[in-house]
RNA sequence: GGCAGGUUGCCCGAGCGGCCAAUGGGAGCGGACUGUAAAUCCGUCGCGAAAGCUUCGAAGGUUCGAAUCCUUCACCUGCCA
């Protein structure tokens, strides 16, 4: 066997935290095309960076010719899976249905629909709400035995605080899914994240006891910052991918503030540089890492990847005029304001209030409170001038571009003021 | 069902009638150093320009004055049934 085998890329790239035979995972991955799923359960309007990285996996898998089977929780969504930090409040099931078809239509667009191994999404709501309890409890339900369900980690570390039969019963579905794809469609492998391993392994137990079959499963680690604390947490949150909860310039930025010591590892993770290129980059980023390479790579890839390559090239000349250190004057007005659009306005008519005001209109600062005490910190700037008088309001000699007052808070937030009627 | 303890700002956690908008740590924010990095150091961190206003699970009450005392309710934890 010459082939590359697509495994021996994940291992690589450090995706395999855990798997079920890593021998017979490599053989079925090496001979013809798997069947594979990975779901994703509606817990909010859209995904975020750790669904990224189940949605980059099966997309590896598929160009290695593999064909996916992307399952979104209109179901499992309905009870949620138990988590460490207690149990989840349910939504309604309007809200439920809701996500659901949002992040039905957000993972259509990182998998791709031709070819001989097209992917098809699937709802597990479509073979779970018929379902009678009676036939759940008899055809699922007598092959988990509680014993072992009590000992798994999640509820384990529930049982103090309690847990409730709802989220307890989760483990269930989820595995009825594999069940129903690995019946319905030859499904035999899924992938997920670690903190989903249980209930994916119990999906794959279940198709050996409901089946005598035999399936794959592996879960790719939790990221995590250099402190070991949980990766993509920014200052507004989870890293969404919606772009309507998160702007591509903001997504864009996180990626390029990646610390220095996580680059490498987020490149083999985030893109689909080859291991060459990857390499090349964590090089220079050791020895000039003041040019930033590997960010500048990274950035790009990962918004490219979830934006598209338009969107990245307007965020990136956008974040050049910024970040330039030249002068905003000098800037003409098209380019200063298409920067500007993508870092975030506000508009102004008549006369124009003070640096306090337009910090809060920019949502810049939170409370005039806030603004003011941004500005006695000495982290205020009128086009890149710092602000040292909380009652400074600009006056038309500080409209730049043809009608911009450029705001900064601290070293990299910028926003833009849209000055009168135009 | 009985008994005991708890619910404080984004999180953890002090406070136990006035000196409390509330100690301390973390996160966040700003500054210095840099590279839109990390580490470190410094400052800051309810709303308000201020006077002041609104906060310490919820609602009442006692008091000149309550996060601190009393009553009821809700939720959580432990022990006993």
């Amino acid at each position: 066997m010459s082939t590359p085998n697509v495994l021996d890329d994940l291992e690589w790239r450090g995706l395999i935290a855990h798997s079920t035979d890593r021998d017979a995972l490599r053989a079925a991955l090496g001979q013809g095309s798997v069947r594979f799923y990975v779901g994703f359960d509606p817990t909010a309007p859209s995904l975020h960076m750790g669904n990224l990285v189940q949605l980059l996996t099966a997309r590896r898998l598929q160009d290695a010719g593999h064909t996916p089977y992307i399952l979104v929780g209109g179901a499992t969504g309905m009870i949620g899976d138990p988590k460490d930090s207690g149990e989840r409040t349910l939504n309604t099931a309007e809200t439920v249905a809701e996500w659901t078809e949002r992040v039905r239509r957000q993972v259509s667009g990182f998998v791709s629909f031709e070819g001989d191994n097209a992917a098809t999404v699937v709802n597990n709501h479509d073979w779970t709400a018929e379902l009678s309890v009676i036939d759940f409890l008899r055809d699922i339900g007598k092959h988990f035995p509680v014993n072992r369900m009590l000992a798994r980690d999640t509820v384990r570390r529930r049982l103090e605080s309690g847990i409730s039969f709802t989220e307890f019963s989760y483990v269930l579905l989820q595995s009825m899914d594999f069940l129903h794809l690995f019946r319905a469609h030859g499904v035999t492998l899924q992938h997920g994240g670690s903190d989903q391993w249980g209930n994916i392994t119990g999906g794959a137990e279940l198709i050996r006891r409901a089946e005598g079959g035999a399936a794959h499963a592996f879960a790719t680690p939790l990221i995590t910052k250099a402190d070991g604390t949980k990766y993509g947490k920014t200052e507004a949150g989870a890293l969404w991918l919606d772009p309507e909860m998160m702007t591509p310039y903001a997504f864009y930025q996180f990626w390029l503030n990646v610390e220095d010591s996580q680059v490498g590892e987020m490149l083999r993770i985030f893109t689909f540089l080859s291991r060459e290129e990857i390499e090349e980059l964590e090089q220079q980023t050791a020895e000039k890492p003041f040019l930033r390479a590997g960010q500048r790579a990274l950035a790009e890839a990962v918004t490219s990847f979830v934006h598209g390559p338009a969107e990245t090239e307007r965020i990136r000349s956008a974040s050049a005029a910024l970040f330039g250190g030249g002068d905003l004057a000098a800037l003409d007005g098209e380019t200063l304001g298409a920067a500007l659009r993508e870092a975030g306005t506000a508009e102004v008519e008549g006369e124009i209030p003070s640096v306090v005001e337009l910090l809060v209109l920019t949502g810049l600062a939170q409370s005039r409170n806030d603004a003011r005490r941004t500005i006695g910190d000495g982290g205020a700037y009128l086009n890149n001038e710092r602000v040292t008088d909380p009652d400074q309001v600009p006056g038309a000699e500080d409209v730049v571009g043809g009608g911009w007052l450029v705001l900064r808070r601290g070293k990299k937030r910028f926003a833009g003021v849209a000055v009168g009627p135009r």
